[in-house]
RNA sequence: AGAUCCGUAGCUCAGCCUGGUUAGAGCACUACACUGAUAAUGUAGGGGUCAGCAGUUCAAAUCUGCUCGGGUCUACCA
């Protein structure tokens, strides 16, 4: 007895999940499936690194199995994915994950604690759920190398970060600037966008708000403003309402103001600019002073009139040049007012004011010494501005706003920063000198300064409005204090100097969904700003600058070498302490604080400090595909000193043997995946470092997943208790069918709503389906002894329905490379599904079963074994890489048997390509037979109808019919249907199915417009044309079809249709039972005949035996005896089958009997016998 | 505020790029059937203003514009 296929008493996919785990981490089979790829052409993929400080969710899952897919199906394509893990290490969420722990805050870094101890304990956190985070990776069926990942916090890895930060220094694309950064003024600490973005920091809050008054002065940039006050402005006669007032108007004075409004006056002091859009539509309206009643001319956007001007009654975009209105009373908007001129922001670029708040602190004089050469006080343009708010004119201070220090920039307005970086204005100026500007200290006799400066402002003619304005304003999320916006010294990387390299070379990375890149990233690019890599944090990667007191030199260190010598050469120079701990063996941890003891010596002897900023954690992620591997050992020195174009020679050369290096082998990557939520994160940092340092993309394909949401379309939070724990699921339900619903139920870039029904559907489906197939064969396999022994049975000679399957699995192996190489792994698992689901399991081996269990194993059974055999195997390699382990499960299972495939795992094999070897007798590329498929598409159509049609009149499927008439539009048709008779009748049982020709007149014919051919010739008659093909009769049809042309009157006028232009259908046999589905039409005769009935009985009554045999246990293979005791009627037509029966039943007897004792009762068709089984010998 | 994705049956999704006249599938529900794959399967049924409005067109779920709703990222502003 040969060894059987494995069979089982259930579908339990987490056993087999164990079951196949054991075997991979015994077999090492992951490693294996790497280096069986050696020499094989490289795939290169990049882990992107998560943070092992945190437990792993769901949607973790989803863009790991979407990268794992990838990797194992580029694997089964031949070529070698080698996939180092790696971890993040660094950052603030560490940082606070331990000040939590230990109850501490980071003012208490230093003092409770020493920055030595808290690292360490930072260290100790940063990889805290790595064994979870393994665990998951293990069980979700994630391959990927663990033993040997990168870590961001090791030295390794710093010091190739350190390199990269080296060569950007070298090409001057490292700097060091002021940026306008959150700042707590309270706690005397910068903050970052993440501690800003905590629940709870934007508060609604009511603070003074000033439209204040900023004096034109006349020059030549001004000159049309104070022309059209002169004039009174262009009179347009058409708006004058008033033309008495109107003549009366004379400019009362030529003071004239542009309006800025400000919810933080305590800015004002350090005003040096007004902003406008380009494009926004200003007016010069000539006014009185609400407070002051005194004559003014002042200048704001068109659009925000009506916040403080009276304009009942009036359409703001009616608005002319020359318009007065002197009007209602009863309103505490300004009611006098009129229009002197309207122009465009970008006509008073460069009109200069006179300084709202003069002091000496802030005085012209000041201003050149802190930023020579500067031209404040003008009128700037920018695209930032709206007119949602204020006046449309935006007060400029460019030390406390990131787009008023960017646009102050581009002017040269030069800066001021009049408030100390304890919140309270400096000296020298005059009253408001040394007062806070919000109440950061919590006295209870804090007078709010902000209105002192407003009252001022209304005293000086220089307020136009003054009152308290709602809105919410962030605050540091540990004082609970309004931060402000406040110039910091910080390390710049230089990206927007090659941002149009960037755009380039972005538009040759793959992105998939392509609006990713195109779009949200390609965007980005455009408005790139310089990289801010500066953070004032304890635990990352310290900045490798080192700056003499005067700030006149520096040094950049780029490796650990370099810093030694450097470290020896300092304490030469310098002598006496200096680095005398780190002399002996040389630094041994390149992070706080033992780098900030490090004194480097300048060029000209002075001692140098470490600046203290720690980078940007995002740098350490993009700068991965370089440091994972470390710096390269350049001691051969056989490419010249390190650098970007050597950095991975060296690499490949320091390995034995060289050619299992790293070369172009590592970089770019070919694939990288993780979700969307990257795309301005490690998407983005990778490609700058690459383009900065290697003018490269980092990346060739990218594709970015979608959030995973809970069923409602809800965010997974903790907070809503909605998080989907990934462990609990895949124990479940099983990391397969979890995977393959995730990437099944929606393009990975979709949002994905998540429900675990969803997996229970995929599970029972799909799994369910493919399981009992696999049963189904087995079973039956098993019984014949089946091992795929026999030869390969050319396809020439197997039947239309074993040709039809292999054809549709050769469809299925062929989108399915399609779709996977295009990255869109959810078609390619929605067509396999669909194959399993509707065209093997259902039709197949529905339509197949006798032939495994009945006869003989012959030629004919051989076939239908070799053909599911075929389906089987190749399915399970179609899914591996979706469902590695039920996928080398069935593989595994089958493949002991046969050993078709050398290999241990499914993993280790090809991907099923379009096996070309093969000539179907009717043609096609390689099993594929398209006219095969289409007209088994015509037999499962028509087979469904007439389902429906025995539905409809209540026979049942085992009482045979005698005629079915399908009518044949055409012969190409006829002889489709000829060819697939057999199946069709078998499948409804009906015993004969007859095609009318289309000349015949027994069918009515439809007619109707092809709206694709005709609409294009006609256009607007097509309507009429269709009308008149819905009047059409049956002789109508008949001439037409007979002519092959008709001529129509639409309106008078000829038309002339073809018969290709008009689709025609039968539509119904009178006299018989009908159904159509598109251009299929089928009748059936609904007759039963004594003959048929009789027919009928005896299916009846196999069928009745057939159950008794499987309850009373018998096996398939026994022989019985049968006797029954039957009314007359019946006993007729069992007799008149009686061959038949026997024949299915394997009875060797069949007699009838008048009288039965312990007999089993059956019913057939209302009528009641009684039979006995014998099982014989 | 900007960018981007999404909105089709109770639910999850196709269809949209390339417009064509009955808008599909699965799940769920109901009824029926099948019974040597049986914790499986088939058939039928109900269920839709294709988010809304406007436009282009002979024809719009499909193309264009706007609006609304949801998500995400970035920014945070006088």
């Amino acid at each position: 007895m040969s060894a059987k296929y494995r069979e089982f008493s259930g579908l339990n996919l987490p056993a087999f999940e164990a079951e196949i785990l054991a075997q991979w981490s015994e077999k090492q089979a992951f490693e294996k499936s790497v280096s069986l790829r050696e020499g094989a052409t490289p795939f290169v993929f990049y882990e992107g690194p998560p943070s092992a400080n945190g437990m792993p969710g769901i949607h973790h899952v989803i863009s790991r199995t979407l990268k794992d897919l990838v990797c194992r199906y580029k694997t089964m394509k031949g070529f070698q994915v080698k996939r180092k893990g790696g971890w993040d290490t660094h950052g603030l969420p560490i940082e606070l994950g331990v000040e939590k722990e230990l109850g501490i805050t980071k003012e208490d870094i230093g003092k409770k604690i020493s920055v030595e101890e808290y690292n360490q304990k930072c260290r100790e956190a940063v990889l805290r759920y790595k064994d979870k985070w393994d665990d998951i990776t293990r069980k979700m069926g994630y391959w990927v190398d663990l033993n040997d990942p990168y870590i961001t916090y090791h030295n390794e890895y710093i010091e190739t970060v350190w390199w990269l930060l080296s060569e950007l220094y070298k090409k001057g694309l490292l700097y060091e600037s002021v940026s306008i950064q959150p700042y707590s003024p309270a706690a005397g600490t910068g903050l970052s966008s993440h501690e800003l973005n905590q629940p709870g920091t934007y508060k609604d809050v009511k603070d003074t708000s000033a439209v204040a008054m900023f004096k034109a002065i006349r020059n030549e940039k001004s000159e049309f403003l104070f022309k059209a006050i002169e004039t009174g402005g262009s009179i347009d006669h058409t708006q004058i309402f008033d033309l008495k007032q109107m003549l009366e108007a004379k400019p009362q004075t030529s003071d004239t103001f542009f309006l800025a409004w400000t919810t933080t006056p305590w800015t004002l002091p350090s005003n040096l600019g007004l902003t406008v859009g380009p494009n926004i539509d200003y007016v010069l309206v000539e006014t009185y002073n609400p407070y002051l009643h005194v004559p003014v001319n002042v200048i704001l956007a068109k659009q925000l009139l009506n916040k403080y001007f009276d304009l009942t009654g009036i359409d703001i975009n009616s608005i002319k040049t020359g318009l007065k209105l002197v009007s209602h009373l009863d309103t505490k908007k300004i009611s006098k007012w009129k229009i002197l001129a309207e122009f465009k922001g970008k006509d008073i670029e460069g009109c200069e004011y006179e300084q709202l708040i003069p002091y000496e602190a802030n005085s012209p004089k000041v201003i050149e010494e802190i930023t020579p050469g500067a031209k404040p006080f003008r009128v700037l343009v920018d695209s930032f501005v709206t007119t949602e708010d204020g006046t449309g004119i935006v007060h400029t201070a460019p030390a406390f706003g990131a787009d008023d220090f960017k646009v102050g920039k581009k002017y040269g307005i030069g800066i001021l920063t009049m408030v100390d970086r304890q919140g309270k204005f400096v000296d020298g100026l005059g009253e408001f000198s040394n007062r806070y500007v919000k109440n950061y200290k919590d006295d209870p006799n804090y007078v709010d300064v902000n209105v002192d400066i407003a009252v001022k402002l209304k005293k000086e003619n220089r307020a136009f409005k003054v009152e308290k304005y709602e809105h919410s304003y962030p605050h540091c999320w540990r004082t609970d204090k309004p931060i402000l916006y406040y110039p910091l010294d910080a390390w710049f990387i230089k990206t927007t100097a090659i941002k149009d390299r960037m755009v380039e070379l972005n538009k040759t990375i793959n992105w998939k969904p392509k609006s990713t890149g195109e779009g949200r990233f390609g965007n980005w690019l455009e408005n790139m700003v310089d990289w801010n890599l500066s953070r004032s944090r304890f635990w990352g990667t310290p900045l490798p600058i080192w700056k003499s007191e005067d700030e006149t030199e520096e040094k950049c260190i780029g490796s650990i070498e370099e810093l030694n010598s450097e470290i020896r050469k300092a304490a030469e120079v310098l002598g006496g302490e200096t680095n005398k701990h780190y002399l002996h063996e040389g630094i041994l941890d390149l992070h706080k604080p033992y780098v900030d003891e490090i004194i480097l010596v300048s060029a000209s002897g002075k001692p140098m400090k470490r600046v203290p900023d720690l980078i940007d954690v995002w740098f350490d992620s993009g700068a991965m595909p370089y440091a994972q591997w470390g710096l390269p050992d350049t001691s051969s020195n056989q490419f010249g000193p390190l650098s970007a174009e050597n950095f991975f020679k060296y690499h490949e050369a320091s390995k034995t043997p060289p050619s299992e290096g790293l070369g172009e082998a590592v970089f770019p990557a070919d694939f990288i995946a993780e979700g969307v939520d990257q795309t301005r994160g490690w998407f983005y940092t990778l490609h700058a470092i690459a383009a900065l340092v290697f003018d490269s993309v980092a990346y060739k394909t990218c594709v970015s997943n979608g959030l995973v949401l809970d069923k409602n379309g809800n965010k997974m939070s903790k907070r809503l208790g909605n998080v989907v724990d990934p462990f609990k699921t895949i124990e479940t339900f099983g990391a397969d069918a979890t995977r393959w619903y995730l990437i099944t139920n929606a393009s990975p870039w979709d949002n994905m709503k998540f429900d675990l029904d969803g997996i229970k559907e995929v599970q029972r489906k799909f799994f369910g389906t493919l399981y009992n197939t696999y049963q189904f064969f087995s079973l039956y396999a098993n019984v014949d002894g089946f091992a795929f022994k026999e030869k390969y049975i050319p396809l020439k000679d197997r039947s239309e329905i074993d040709r039809w399957i292999l054809s549709s699995l050769n469809t299925v192996v062929k989108k399915a490379n399609e779709y996977m190489d295009d990255y869109e792994p959810t078609q390619a698992g929605r067509v396999i599904e669909d194959f399993v689901d509707s065209h093997l399991s259902n039709w197949y081996v529905r339509l197949c079963r006798r032939r495994f269990w009945k006869g003989e194993y012959e030629q004919d059974k051989i076939c239908a074994y070799q053909t599911l055999y075929e389906c089987l195997e190749t399915l399970t390699r179609l899914i591996a890489p979706i469902s590695p382990f039920f996928s080398d499960y069935l593989f595994q299972n089958l493949n002991a048997i046969t050993k078709r495939f050398d290999a241990a795992s499914v993993h280790h094999v090809s991907y099923p390509s379009i096996d070309e070897t093969q000539n179907p007798p009717t043609g096609g590329r390689g099993a594929i037979e398209e006219s095969l498929e289409e007209r088994m598409q015509l037999a499962q159509d028509a087979s469904s109808l007439i389902l429906s049609l025995r539905k409809k009149v209540n026979i049942k499927v085992r009482q045979p019919l005698q005629k079915v008439l399908i009518p044949a539009l055409n012969a190409s048709m006829k002889k489709q249907l000829q060819q697939i008779e057999e199946l069709i009748k078998a499948e409804v049982n009906v015993k004969e199915i007859e095609y009318p020709d289309p000349g015949n007149t027994i069918i009515s014919k439809k007619i109707k417009p092809n709206f694709v051919a005709l609409g294009k010739k006609l256009g607007p008659k097509m309507k009429a044309v269709s009308a008149a093909l819905a009047q059409f009769t049956q002789e109508d049809i008949v001439l037409f079809e007979k002519e092959g042309q008709y001529n129509l009157s639409i309106d008078g006028e000829p038309v002339i249709l073809q018969i290709a232009e008009v689709e025609i259908s039968s539509e119904d046999i009178p006299g018989w039972t009908v159904a159509n589905k598109g251009s299929l039409t089928v009748a059936l005769d609904i007759t039963v005949t004594p003959e048929l009935e009789a027919e009928g009985n005896a299916r009846e009554f196999v069928n009745r035996i057939q159950k008794i045999r499987k309850d009373s246990g018998f096996e398939l293979t026994d022989r019985v005896e049968v006797r029954v005791k039957a009314a007359n009627g019946l006993k007729d037509s069992l007799a008149q089958f009686k061959d038949y029966i026997c024949a299915e039943i394997l009875a060797d007897k069949l007699e009838f009997v008048p009288e039965i004792q312990d007999g089993t009762e059956i019913e057939i068709n209302d009528v009641s016998l009684n039979v006995i089984v014998l099982k014989k010998g």
